[in-house]
DNA sequence: TGCTTGACATAAT
DNA sequence: CATTATGCCAAGC
């Protein structure tokens, strides 16, 4: 069992709507770990793929995915977020103007 | 225990 | 909007 930061990072993962994407940012703003965002990504990236957490709709404050080269999972995450009517643009990233998930407090 | 790295964010240029 | 520099906390060695 992972520490109670995780879970409370995969827990605002979850909360992150289809069609919607989320910084890192706002994910730990909604964790309680406001300023911490590289926690966010630290916590997405000990994350089992088998896990029930839309990481996929997770991404940097660029609209960019920034996962690394030399994995797939930067791939696996466009097609996914592609499934979800995620627009992107030529360089891969997403207009944030648009898919960015505006969080709610009184929601859940 | 201490240094370096990292799925980032923000401010300045 | 892109690039560069700095700050934050936790994991890895």
């Amino acid at each position: 069992m992972p520490s109670e930061t995780y879970e409370r990072i995969y827990a605002a993962v979850r909360r992150i709507p289809r069609g919607r994407v989320a910084t890192y940012g706002q994910i730990a703003e909604l964790a309680g770990l406001e300023g911490h965002a590289r926690q966010v990504g630290y916590a997405l990236h000990a994350l089992p793929e088998r896990s029930d957490v839309p990481w996929h709709r997770v991404i940097n404050a660029r609209g960019e995915i920034s996962l690394r080269r030399g994995g797939d999972a930067h791939e696996l995450q466009r097609l996914l977020l592609q499934r979800e009517k995620v627009k992107f643009d030529r360089r891969g990233r997403v207009d944030l103007g648009r898919f960015r998930w505006r969080a709610r407090r009184d929601e859940g």
